[in-house]
DNA sequence: AAGTGGTCTAGACCACTTT
DNA sequence: AAGTGGTCTAGACCACTTC
């Protein structure tokens, strides 16, 4: 007698008789709320900044404890999708505090706080996705891709180029006016104008030496040895949505790692 | 009225009577728990490796209840300090894995899978600190050190020379013999026989060209750009315990990075 | 005062491992 | 069968925020 959740307004198996579950396709209750509720995340019920229902009503709805819907709000909080407030309520974690721009951008000054950084969009395109961008992104190779080329200064001082490579068919209206008058992480513009939410990442790092290209946008000599930065993105369901190479100057700055 | 555990064999306050918890020096009961156990860990009462009380002996030690000793288990567990293993225990984590290696070693061939990398000390010497390092490892300037400097082979290749700085009072019998016929992680050594197991590390990344000296020892072309790493761990308690300066080479290896 | 998340308890049963 | 961690419930009270 497993217990079985099935979606918002219907009807849950066994779900105040007994605890437990076992039998068919079995997993533990607080992880199918929690994946109903990823649902929610996804399909933009519960949107980016937005309050979401209270714990009891969570419980109601899905006819289990409030210890189980706590349990599965436990992880989402976790996997950083959701933000808890004692005394207010639970919210749909986002990118636009200025705060949360650390949380991708790694690069830090060797002394002193980091200030927010300015960008310069250089050039935004349109082209049909080289194969290997395709292959990162999932599309198919020749489709629709948004390529975005910026400079960002920190404390005035040209310190990171980098190329962006967005899948053309969820960025559709993205130009380079939108960007140039937005102001923020451009995270959080993905995630208002865009529905897609940044959710985690992997890099690869490597050291190399400038080309030529990058060393007039950074105003250093060619040659100097420059971190060279991939990131894939990804959102909710593992998807990924963005290629970003990117060269960092760590000639006064590094780059920051926690590990645990 | 305040709940307030008090060490092992000693009583608690209004334990078992109501939940709950305020007043003076307010923390929650089951943080208080994880203090508790923190301290069995950094007394060596419970070692690396070894199984810990079960969740129902801890309850009763404590004079709290199995799922407010869960709970300062699950933090312990997020901290990586302790292992669940359902049906057996719960244990003290260790770095003698082989796979455990790469928790803090985070540099990947760019095509296939990391073998072991073997390794070369090439010296071992006791000394003075430096200032600098001292100031890192919180002693005093010329307290002793050692000093270890190895290279790491990737696949037979030299790929990372590196110095390491540990606080002489103790690494006490470390010598270069004693590291050459230990097999398996460093870190792995340092908690057996020095009963310092390393919890968490921060590292500072940058590009830099490198060295003739340690160009040598890479067997490669003085003026190539490598990544410069700066590690330093840490113990419980967040004790600085090892500062490590590493070069490596990144051209057909990456520094592999997941941020979230 | 009412609502929200946060802590704590007590007891039940499940899944896994060992004896 | 017995012991361990893992899940689930129900109910109580605390801390914080808002009305």
């Amino acid at each position: 007698m497993n217990q079985t959740v099935t979606p918002p307004p219907a009807t849950p198996q066994a779900a105040s008789s007994g605890p437990g579950a076992s039998s068919p396709t079995f997993s533990p209750l607080y992880q199918q709320i929690k994946a109903l509720m990823m649902q929610s995340l996804q399909s933009g019920e519960w949107k980016p900044g937005e309050l979401i229902p209270s714990e009891v009503e969570l419980a109601l709805r899905y006819k289990v404890s409030q210890g189980t819907v706590r349990k599965a709000i436990d992880e989402l909080s976790a996997d950083n999708l959701v933000v808890r407030r004692q005394g207010k309520g639970t919210f749909v974690a986002t990118h636009h505090e200025a705060r949360a721009q650390f949380r991708f951008l790694k690069l830090m000054p060797d002394s002193g706080d980091a200030h927010q950084p300015e960008n310069r969009i250089v050039e935004v395109k349109r082209l049909r996705g080289p194969a290997e961008v395709a292959r990162v992104l999932d599309i198919k190779a020749g489709d629709s891709v948004v390529c975005i080329k910026r400079v960002q200064f920190f404390d005035g001082v040209p310190t990171i180029v980098e190329e962006i490579w967005l899948p053309g068919a969820i960025f559709k209206g993205l130009t380079a006016e939108r960007l140039a008058e937005y102001k923020g992480p451009m995270y959080g513009l993905f995630e208002t104008e865009f529905a897609t939410p940044m959710v985690r990442a992997t890099e690869k790092l490597k050291a190399v030496l400038v080309d030529s290209s990058a060393a007039a946008h950074l105003n250093i000599k060619p040659g100097t040895p420059v971190l060279s930065v991939e990131r894939v993105a990804y959102t909710y369901g593992d998807r990924p949505v963005e290629l970003r190479r990117a060269i960092y100057v760590t000639a006064s700055h590094h780059y920051h790692n926690e590990l645990s």
